[in-house]
DNA sequence: CGGCTACTATGACAGCGGTCATACCCGGCT
DNA sequence: AGCCGGGTATGACCGCTGTCATAGTAGCCG
């Protein structure tokens, strides 16, 4: 994706981003956020004067925003686009990421909501506002594809849980087959819910 | 569960899962472990000597067995054994701990994956362990209903993936919502895979 | 040129984490 | 009794973390 010829603090957001999703966010420190990004330490008080918490929830919050701007490219890389397809390029950006570089890296939102999820935070908030922005433009692709209103969105949370927990468990095992099996099992489902044309 | 006469050793392990249940591996503290199962300090020493790294892995592993053998309780609790009823039962062991006690824990094993996978400790392979030791009964449990043995393992990782998924989604949300969707649209499909008895 | 704002640069601090070292208790065994 | 090993109890250490404080620089504006 795009690094070079961004701001510093734009830099920041997103390396927070990438090391939360390989470590987690407790593991994840500030120091080690500006060192990844080319930042100077001093920055961070100055771009995030809210301190750990508020970079993190701006990293949850990019990384919503990308899945949910993802979903129209794979959408528009679909010649004969159907809600199995979908799925499956959904999916097929992990494994591909998986054989590439290793299974070193999961979901921030995953990572956020793990870890901050009980504690009272903002940061819960930030990843249910994630999902959200995921979840939206992914309901509106399966509408667009004749599923029912009511019914695409139901799918859409379902394809977003499954995938959240093919990566967790392909991570774990180290193995693409957790993700390969979902777009397996759930592509005729998918199908299967677009309205019968008369 | 039961908690009362068990050794400090199994106490420690089961505090441990479920302080790594609701805060995570990185936040949950030794000293807080201890605490929790009301056993002396000392003792973590005595009985890890592998440090956090062994009592995390043994409460990973724990929850894995726990899982594991929740498996056959639920299928003894349906009269009419089904894919979508093991399932709902499966699910319905979160929607109601969440309408009781609100949306504090999520899976340990989860939170092990997210924070230990990239690290290159232990704690990934116990991950898996724990995966495969509540993914086996649960195949087996599909074959018995009458799912032919390979499409049994493959629905038996969609479940506990999309249940995976489905818990981190309604912790973020703290909705059930993500839960319900995911057993009333992957009912149908399960359900369908019991072969057609002739 | 002065001055102001945006940003950078360091250093210090207080807290907490896991781990090691050491000493203590106490029941059983011989 | 004497010993011993499983378990317990503390205290100290060191590294790291997030945060604050303070000072410094760059560049625009008047």
């Amino acid at each position: 994706m795009g690094e070079a010829r961004w701001g510093p603090r734009e830099r920041m957001v997103f390396s927070a981003a990438q090391l939360i999703r390989r470590d987690g966010v407790a593991a994840t420190g500030m120091r080690e956020v500006a060192a990844h990004a080319g930042a100077p330490r001093g920055s961070l008080q100055h771009y995030f004067p809210g301190g750990k918490e508020q970079l993190v929830n701006e990293a949850v919050g990019w990384a919503g925003r990308y899945a949910g701007k993802r979903i129209a490219r794979f959408l528009a890389g679909l010649e004969r686009p159907t809600p199995s397809g979908l799925f499956a390029a959904m999916a097929a950006q992990w494994t591909d990421e998986y054989a590439a570089d290793g299974f070193t890296a999961g979901c921030p939102v995953a990572a956020a909501t793990v870890e901050c999820a009980a504690a009272g935070g903002s940061t819960r908030e930030a990843a249910a506002a994630a999902f959200a922005t995921w979840r939206s433009p992914l309901a509106e692709a399966l509408a667009g594809m004749g599923v029912p209103a009511a019914r695409a969105a139901s799918l859409a949370t379902l394809m977003i849980s499954t995938l959240e927990g093919a990566i967790l468990m392909a991570r774990a095992e180290r193995d693409t087959a957790p993700l390969r099996t979902a777009v397996r099992e759930l592509g005729p489902l998918l199908d299967a819910a677009v309205a019968p044309a008369p």
